[in-house]
RNA sequence: GGAGGUGUGGCCGAGUGGACAAAGGCAACAGACUGUAAAUCUGUCGGGCUUCGCCCUACGGUGGUUCGAAUCCACCCGCCUCCA
């Protein structure tokens, strides 16, 4: 199947330039992604625009993976409601690093050399040329009439807060990368995110200008949630792709509580799944919704993916022993490894002696805010201990009650945790 | 600089002297149902305690009037609108 098609099938075009198809078809294109260091760690909602230059490479294409150590420095107004803060240079230049060594798990960088993947960073060039350059050679090419009909600037126009020159500038200097690459390597083609198509188009539009070529764009839908949840938030925050950030555990998680409505449009848009794969799952789940097949193929094909066969082991067996109830057959080790990354804390033995109030001990893990907030808890049954409810706000929790008398796991509803961990004796 | 308005709990928003830890909504948290879902229903939602009750702190800030203030007065601070 063709590439462009197999994009198609998975929901995952939403606008293109005319003739990308045909180019594809034809040509081994050189095709490029960009991705901000904002963070030290790309979130799933980057995973969909890696995975497109994974495809591609898969289908016979070179990928560039631009990570905007320069325009970092700016801020794409694209999709902002507000101006944004300004990233350091230091902090920039560490995530750089985090974010390359993330893509490189996903591109082939050592492959025959017409498909080997490359890395780039707009730094290099968008540091270095003087400005007086720049102007004449790239903001000559662009009226101010053009640049404010792009909708990333028409809206932010319309907003109380307005527009900083800065950002404003953002869409010159995408459109200067993309010139770059076209030069250097030959590219042909940028990807991204739908929100990125104007600067995706400014950016053929010099290259065309300026060298009388084709240069294309395609971009792929926002990932959206059917609860208008932002995609790639959780309760916690982002879903990292660093496991330092996002255990293992939670990354599984995550994609296991996909709803219904969403789980077979993910399956196409982040896995390597065949259609006819797909189709099977599909069927699958509509015909059983409550044994929730397709989340759990989800959930284990992008955790191994992601992470690897070992982390989704890990992953599983988390997942069974905290749904699953009984804690008491499990050694401390045991544990610890599953609430790895659990929040913890550590209790004197000495200050155990004499027991301690449940209360006071939901209060001190931070799983109820206060007392009182601890008190209400128990009462409205959603306080466990080693995954039994608690009955009564006045027990008095003892070395008895820690596993191997060392290590006590607190609850909180049905998915928050705590450790408390016996230390010294 | 002048005139007017406004500031309430995470957010929105009632409340013009006592019955106000402050209506209502949203968000959040817990429970029930379920599929670790959605929807729905129930409860909670400043802090502390010896918890069907008591105490402390709180309606921008400081002081005042009063037996009693989110509510009245003075000054200050922030925000908004109009005028210059």
């Amino acid at each position: 199947m063709k590439i462009f098609e197999d994009l198609t099938w998975r929901g995952l075009v939403h606008s293109a330039s005319e003739g990308v198809e045909k180019h594809l078809a034809e040509n081994q294109v050189t095709l490029y992604i960009g991705f901000d260091p904002t963070a030290k760690s790309l979130h799933v909602g980057s995973l969909l625009q890696i995975l497109t230059l994974a495809r591609m490479q898969r289908a016979g294409h070179r990928p560039i993976g631009l990570v905007g150590g320069g325009t970092g420095l700016i801020g794409d107004p694209s999709g902002k409601t507000a101006e944004r803060q300004l990233l350091t240079k230091e902090l920039v230049e560490k995530n750089l690093a985090g974010i390359r060594s993330q893509l490189e798990r996903f591109l082939d960088f050592d492959g025959p050399e017409e498909t080997r993947a490359q890395m780039v960073d707009n730094g290099e060039w968008l540091t270095t040329i003087p400005m007086v350059d720049f102007l004449r050679d790239v903001g000559k090419h662009f009226t101010v009439n053009y640049m404010l009909a792009k909708e990333s600037v028409k809206s932010r126009l319309e907003s109380e807060d307005g527009l900083s020159f800065t950002e404003f500038s953002y869409l010159l200097l995408q459109s200067y990368d993309f010139l770059v690459l076209h030069d250097r390597y030959g590219c042909t083609l940028q990807s991204g995110a739908s929100d990125q198509w104007g600067n995706i188009t400014a950016g053929t539009e010099l290259i065309r200008k300026l060298r009388r070529t084709k240069a294309y764009g395609l971009v792929s839908p926002l990932v959206t949630s059917s609860s208008g949840v932002k995609f790639g938030k959780t309760e916690s925050g982002a879903v990292w792709l660093d496991s330092q950030l996002t255990s293992y555990y939670r990354f599984y998680q995550f994609w296991l509580n996909t709803t219904d409505e969403d789980v077979v449009k993910y399956l196409k848009y982040f896995t390597f799944l065949s259609h006819r794969e797909i189709e099977g799952i599909a069927e699958n789940h509509d015909a059983a919704r409550h044994q929730r097949g397709a989340q759990k193929r989800l959930a284990e094909e992008m955790t191994r993916m992601v992470h690897g066969e070992t982390a989704l082991a890990t992953a599983v067996r988390s997942s069974e022993v905290l749904f699953g109830g009984e804690l008491k057959d499990l050694e401390p080790a045991e544990i610890l490894d599953v609430f790895e990354d659990v929040p913890s804390s550590e209790l004197a033995a000495d200050d155990l002696s004499a027991g301690v109030g449940v209360v006071d001990l939901l209060a001190q893990s931070g799983l109820a805010q206060s007392k009182g907030a601890a008190r209400r808890l128990v009462r409205e049954g959603g306080a466990y201990l080693n995954n039994v409810r608690i009955g009564d706000e006045q027990q008095n929790v003892t070395r008895e009650d820690f596993l191997g008398g060392r290590v006590l796991v607190l609850r909180k509803g049905r998915k928050a945790y705590h450790v408390v961990q016996v230390q010294g004796d």
